[in-house]
DNA sequence: TTGTTTCCCACAAAATCCCATGCTATTCTC
DNA sequence: GAGAATAGCATGGGATTTTGTGGGAAACAA
């Protein structure tokens, strides 16, 4: 199984074009997806979200398991469907950022893509760099709370 | 099982190339790691960390299993997962010190490779050297923490 | 038409591959 | 046992390929 992990910072055409970086290309490539998938974060930060094929699927299929007349149905498919472009890699490995994603996250001129495992995630630079220092504090104090499992 | 021992200085060459110590590829050609991966010291201190496929997958299996909407889980990801480059290792059995963490850790012309049973790390000599005393007065005044089990 | 979006080609920097060499430790030969 | 041959390891440098990036032509939409 590859994941996405690493973080690469990349250039924001005035076409809203940009590279997906080489080895996230990879991970696509692995798991046969042709397409990369992109939505707003779902905390509601100021990024962008980004996976291949399965990693939605498996997402389409989690909603189906809910009740359709639960209310919160309806509100995660809108964040998680709705809301979720599929965007062709062109020959070159680049994508178009839609205006709308690119706009909620601030981006432009460039992006930093970071690795999160089974997604990444794309950040305007300076936002991520300010969460840098607050992230590590958090981590520091939650060493213990990785579950690492028997083996 | 085999376990990351003993240490060696290599050189880094004006590319960032350095060979990995034979028997440390010894160790990842075991678990069958084309690979090796690599991420700042999670202590936060001025040291590259390097590991193989198996030690990566279960950090990356632990880390699902915590909810995604943790803080720790972001703060734990971003740090063990987002700064963890995969880097392919050559006919050789050299790599590429990604550059961010070569100046991390002061890397530079020769770096020290040190055993740490599943991980190891790498150091800019001197530092390393720096530390020795200190690390062995604490080691005296913990002998006797040693879990030493049944076994 | 006019403004977007998509496709295609071009290019330079950087990463990767490939071959060659020096050295050390081990093995072989006599 | 001494010296020669061999094999594995670390390292250097050049050639080749990827990758990221820019810009223009063609297709499409308003």
């Amino acid at each position: 199984m590859k994941y996405f992990s690493s973080s690469a910072t990349n250039k924001v055409d005035a076409k809203g074009r940009v590279s997906i970086p080489a080895p996230f290309r990879k991970v696509l490539a692995a798991e046969g997806s042709p397409a990369l998938y992109l939505r707003p974060e779902v905390q509601g930060k100021p990024a962008i979200e980004g996976f291949g094929a399965a990693y939605f699927e498996k997402t389409a299929e989690a909603l189906e398991q809910m009740q359709p007349t639960d209310p919160a149905f309806e509100a995660l498919a809108d964040l998680m469907i709705s809301r979720t472009s599929s965007m062709p890699l062109d020959e070159t490995g680049r994508i178009v950022l839609p205006a709308l994603l690119r706009e909620a996250a601030g981006i432009e001129g460039e992006a930093i893509f970071v690795g999160r495992i089974r997604t990444f995630q794309i950040w305007k630079p300076e936002n991520y760099y300010a969460l840098q220092s607050d992230m590590r504090a958090t981590a520091e104090a939650n060493f213990d709370k990785m579950p690492w499992g028997s083996s």
